[in-house]
DNA sequence: TTGACTCCCATATAATCCCATGCTAGTCCA
DNA sequence: TGGACTAGCATGGGATTATATGGGAGTCAA
C-alpha cells in the first residue's frame, strides 16, 4: 500500500505506548524507513504523521533557503523544532512525546486517520467532531476535486 | 539520522556541563566528527549549532561570494572568530563558553531546538516565545511550504 | 596551587526488547 | 453450512538497555 487511507482507534496503555496501525506500518515501510515523523498540526488540535517523502518534501522546500536570514530561523524552528523522528519497535509500537500528547489532548485512545500522504493522531471524540465537519466542506467542494468523489473510486491517484 | 529535529530541554550542571540530546549526537556522529560548531545567533539571543557540514557549507557560501581579500578576510573574521569547535566527553557533555552563556542569557536550563541543517540552544522561556511567534509566521507563509502545514482538507491542491 | 577541564563511575528515570495473551477474520474441511 | 484451525494484529507486563545527570579523582596550564 502507498497511502494513508481508512481510520482506527488504538489504545494508548500504562507505559504510554501505542501501536502504529498495520496498514499504516505498510505504507512507511514501504517509504523506506520503520518509524514514523510526527508533529504538532499547526491548525487542529491533532498529531500530524508521515514518513520518510513527507520528511523529504519539507527538508527539499527549506533547502532552497538563505542560511543566516532571520526569516528561515522562524521557518525551519517552526517545521523541525517539534517534529519527532520515532521508529517503532518490533511490535510496531512507539511511544508518544509528551508535547504532542498535550497538544493533541490525548487521554488513553487514539484514533489514527489515513490522509494519503500523511496521517492524523486525534482524541478519538474530537476527530468525529472534526470528521463531521470536513465531510461538509468536502461536499461544497465537490467541483474542484473531479469525479473522484461522485464514483467513489481511484481517491488513490489524486495523491502520488 | 540526518537532520537535526525536535526539541529537549537539559540542564547545566554545577560544573557548567550539558549533555547534547542523544538524538542530536548521532547527526553530528553520522556528519563525521564527535562534536558540535557553535557560535551566537545573527538575529536572536541564542546559540546555533551545527556539525562539519553546516561549516562546510558556510565556507562554501563565503567563497562563492567572489569578494576581494581583504573583504572575504572581514566576513570570515565575523563568522569564524565566534565560533568554538568542541567535542564532548564520552558522556556527550560539553562545557559552553562563557561569551555564548552571555549571549543567550542561559541559567541552569537550556533548550535544544533542531532546524534541519543546524541547532539552536535557548534558555528554555525566550525560545516558547520565539516558537509561538515562528508558528504564526509559518502559518502565514503556508504556501511556501508545502505539504506539512496542510490539513488534508485542502483536496484541490492534490490532485496537481 | 588553584581553577578549568576531562575521565570515570554511580544512579534514577525513561525507553525499548522480548515474550505471552486474547481477539478477529479468514480458511479449510467434513 | 458450520465448526475448528490458523495467521495476523493489538495489547499487557517483566526484563533489559539507554540516557541524562551527579559527583569524585586525575590532568594540565597559568
Amino acid at each position: 500500500m502507498k497511502i494513508f487511507m481508512s481510520s482506527t482507534i488504538n489504545k494508548i496503555d500504562s507505559k504510554g505506548r501505542v501501536s502504529i496501525p498495520s496498514v499504516f506500518r505498510s505504507v512507511l515501510e514501504y517509504q523506506g524507513f520503520p518509524g514514523v515523523y510526527i508533529y504538532p498540526s499547526f491548525t487542529s488540535q491533532a498529531i500530524d504523521g508521515g514518513g520518510q517523502i513527507l520528511i523529504d518534501q519539507i527538508a527539499e522546500s527549506v533547502e532552497k533557503m538563505q542560511l543566516f536570514a532571520e526569516e528561515t530561523d522562524a521557518l525551519t524552528t517552526a517545521l523541525f523544532s517539534d517534529t519527532f523522528q520515532i521508529s517503532y519497535d518490533q511490535d510496531g509500537r512507539i511511544s508518544l512525546p509528551e508535547p504532542l500528547i498535550v497538544h493533541a489532548n490525548l487521554k488513553d485512545k487514539v484514533t489514527f486517520a489515513g490522509l494519503g500522504q500523511k496521517f492524523q493522531m486525534w482524541e478519538p471524540e474530537a476527530f468525529k467532531e472534526f470528521k463531521s465537519q470536513a465531510r461538509l466542506k468536502a461536499l461544497e467542494n465537490r467541483d474542484l476535486i473531479g469525479p473522484a468523489l461522485n464514483t467513489g473510486l481511484k481517491l488513490s491517484e489524486e495523491s502520488e
